[in-house]
Order: structure tokens, then sequence, then C-alpha cells
DNA sequence: ATTTAAATAGTAATGGTTACTATTATTAGC
DNA sequence: GCTAATAATAGTAACCATTACTATTTAAAT
């Protein structure tokens, strides 16, 4: 993969934000840097990086959420503002239930907890 | 709500399948009772039935998907056939791990686990 | 039976994302 | 440093899932 400063400027952009931004959202942040720069420039990286490993993708509802966080992890979204907070569920309890119930061999799991945070 | 045959039609597809169908999954099956039938109509209705808590939805990677299945519960999907099975996780232990470590009020758990399922 | 408004079919529009193409820019070999 | 090869880009068109619009049909209350 040879360098480019676009790619550059959006590995940035998402290693340096808690916020799980949308794609229009480094978009967005991206033109203030390169301002001709193109979203489908954005979504091409984005993909890229993430079959890197260097960000992760998930889905909030129907929309592509972009973490640096690469490492599994839970989502806490709270109702009453919308953040999301990274957490680290301990899932090793889980992976041995849908062993035992179901012979279901785990290799990942993808929690979200809906509810509300501690700023309500 | 007022009668409709199509939305009786949209909620028996989903009420009479475990495979967690797309929309237009839905619609193909309904055009071989109502030829005519309109792919708005199969969203209307199936966002209604949502809302009436007859049907659950829920988004699997960016589409949408429909389930008879109302209750709160998880699912299992396989790497190797793609296939979704319901089940349902103790997350009593979750919610008091949120709870103590962020201080997070959960009510809703939505956990998919990845992984290999016991038909490989 | 008549009236009223909800629901429909058909189609256009939207929003997020990917594909295409001519141009630009990185990098390897001289 | 210069050139050649080709990866990456900007700009735009296309795509797909979903929603909105509108004229027409239909359920059901009077």
């Amino acid at each position: 993969m040879r360098f480019s400063k676009q790619r550059e400027l959006i590995k940035n952009i998402v290693q340096g934000t808690n916020s799980h931004p949308t794609a229009y959202w480094i978009f967005n942040k991206a033109k203030k840097k390169i301002s001709n720069i193109s979203l489908g420039t954005v979504y091409r990286n984005l993909n890229k990086l993430n079959k890197d490993g260097i960000i992760d993708i998930f889905y909030d509802d129907n929309i592509a959420r972009y973490d640096w966080n690469t490492v599994s992890h839970d989502h806490l979204k709270c109702n009453k503002c919308g953040k999301i907070i990274d957490v680290k569920m301990h899932t090793k309890e889980l992976q041995k239930e849908v062993w035992k119930q179901y012979k279901f061999e785990a290799d990942n799991f993808e929690i979200t907890v809906s509810g509300i945070c501690n700023n309500h």
C-alpha cells in the first residue's frame, strides 16, 4: 500500500476521537485540512484501513461507525443522550453457556447494552 | 388501525418463518399471494407492526431483518453457513457488571455471537 | 348506501455506500 | 534528479435499502 496524505489524515481523524464517527462526520472533518477531499476517498480508505486491521467498523442500526479501538469490545448506548461508550464485557461465561446449551463454538461476541449512562 | 389484507399477509409471513427475513424476501413471498403488492406497502406495514409490538426489527450489518419473536433475545450467527439462531442469554451477570463498573443502568442487551454452529 | 379517512399501488426521492474514469501523485529503477 | 509504471485521487454516476408522495381504492362508521 502506497502512502497518501488523504489516508494518513483519515487514519488520524479516526484515531483522534472517541466519538465513534460516521463516514460523513470524518469527511467533514477531513475537508478542513484537505478542502477538496472526496467522500469516495474517505469510504475507500476507511474500508482499506479496516481490512488492514488498523481501525474497526461496527453498525449502529443501519449506519457504519468507525472506531480506532480494534480489540474486541462492547458498547453501552445511552437512551437519553445517544452517547456510545466503549467497554469490555466478560464473555467467558457466555461462551460456556452457548457451548453447553447450543453446541455453538463462539469466537466473537458483539454486545450492545442500551440504558441510561451516569450523566443522568 | 384498520384491517388490510396486505398487512394480514405480511404479518403471517413474518410469523410463519424462523429465517429472520429481509423486507425484500417478505415482498417476494407476498407477491405469490397478492401479485401487485407494493414494496412500499411491505415496508410501511413492517414498521407499523413493529411499532405495535407485533414483530421485531434488528439489523444484520446494515440491513433490516424482521422477527416474529418480540421478547428480548439474542442471536448466534454461523460464520460457515450464515444461519442466524435465536437464543436467550443470561444477562443478569452482565447487568451487574455494567452497573458496578460503569454506573450504567442497563435495560436491554443485544448480543450477537459469531462462531460455528453445530452443523459443522 | 353514503361518507370519511386509512391504506394501497406505483413511482419518485432520499441517504448511505460503492463503482467508474480521467487525472494526479508516489515510488522503484535508472 | 528523471522517467516509467501504477496506486490513489477527485468528481461524478450508479446502486441498493428505505421512505415519501399522490392519485386511487377500500374498510368501516353513520
